[in-house]
DNA sequence: AATATGTTTAACAATTTTGTTGATGCAAAT
DNA sequence: ATTTGCATCAACAAAATTGTTAAACATATT
């Protein structure tokens, strides 16, 4: 009888983590209005009157998947967050720590870029309050005061985009850049791999005087 | 009456390229589950039916959208085409080009990357036959030869990858960059305009030994 | 065994979106 | 002035998609 009881409790919360899943697949591929919820129910291999049963309607679920993404970019971002190592230091383990969580899941940086666009004000509400606005703000702002420093040099601006433009595009375009390279699956996440190490090397010969 | 006919004949045109710059700016950011032919009429000011008249099938509007922008993408590769200068003189007539025709189009970037991601199999086919497809291999080749020749240094194609991530990301992610770096759409596009300079040296840097 | 509780499903209803048609208008040709 | 041919629109029909419900099912409790 506690048997049962344990594997009907994690039955259920499996159904709704199945959906979940499932539906952050579609939704991370296809956005809001794009994705469909007979797709959603398929790939979680459910009756689409579940969907329903766990999250009423489609704009509900989607808002959980979204919050799950924002923490997750929140977390991402916080990976700058290491107090007092120099700027080059600082960088190099935001690439680093960027890289990790963007191979650990690639569909998403797309997924936020897309809806960056298609729901700027939410963006905008979100840089002024929440950790992700603070710790961009704030690598934003080391960068320059390093410029003032003559410890780098170039245009703050260009350079933080240029640094964020070197970690997030292999991801976000990764289909797009396969097809270009003719790569494999395979090839393809070896080669993200190895970029975490030429990258620092890359954005270092750049950006020393 | 011969002015009538020119008339007549210029609004029917008119008509028509009014329906396909609708078409564009809603598939270019909704693509093509998450455009609606409503919006797409509104957008254009008139009825909805006159797509429909026009172009038949939503698919078929679609894809003469779709057939455009590969147009235009094999253009914006083909400014790599410039026979005999030295490498850093092709990268910089590139990146120049690229810049130049994404400014005119900046909504371009992210639907490719995004159709992609949909429609592998159809980019595989095009990478095969078409002009673009040639153009980047002959880049990505020309990369390596010059490493050969000691001439810059790095991985052939993490360099590739890097010198599009750095020329197509301002574009693709305007938004969320626009956001991050709380610029106004008029601050936003000086910083592109000044990136073409900036992108030079900032690569030459990078990858000369 | 009977009951209660939450889960699942198929069928249905409602809504949204796409596609069609017949009536109307408008300019050019006769 | 009448006719012709195309363009436009409002209203309608069809299809796709989302949302609801009632009944069947499973499992734990009594």
């Amino acid at each position: 009888m506690f048997v049962y009881f344990i594997t009907m409790t994690e039955e259920k919360k499996d159904t709704e983590q199945t959906i979940k899943e499932a539906a952050k697949k579609i939704f991370l591929v296809n956005g809001l209005k794009g994705a469909r919820m007979q797709a959603i129910a398929d790939e979680a291999g459910i009756n689409r009157a579940m969907l329903h049963y766990y999250f009423r309607t489609k704009d509900k679920l989607f808002e959980v998947i979204f919050s799950d993404a924002m923490t997750e970019m929140n977390q991402r971002m916080g990976a700058i967050i290491t107090s007092d190592l120099p700027i080059l230091k600082k960088i190099e383990h935001f690439v680093h720590g960027y890289s990790e969580s963007a191979i650990s899941n690639p569909e998403f940086d797309l997924f936020i870029i897309n809806e960056f666009r298609q729901n700027p004000t939410y963006f905008d509400e979100m840089m002024k309050t929440s950790n992700a606005g603070t710790v961009i703000k704030g690598f934003a702002s080391e960068i320059e005061k390093a410029i003032d420093k003559k410890e780098i040099v170039g245009n703050p601006n260009q350079i933080f985009l240029s640094i964020i433009a070197l970690c997030i595009f292999p991801f976000a375009a990764k289909t797009m850049v396969r097809t270009m390279l003719g790569h494999s699956e395979k090839q393809y996440t070896k080669l993200l791999e190895e970029r975490k190490d030429f990258l620092m090397q890359f954005i270092i010969k750049a950006i020393t005087p």
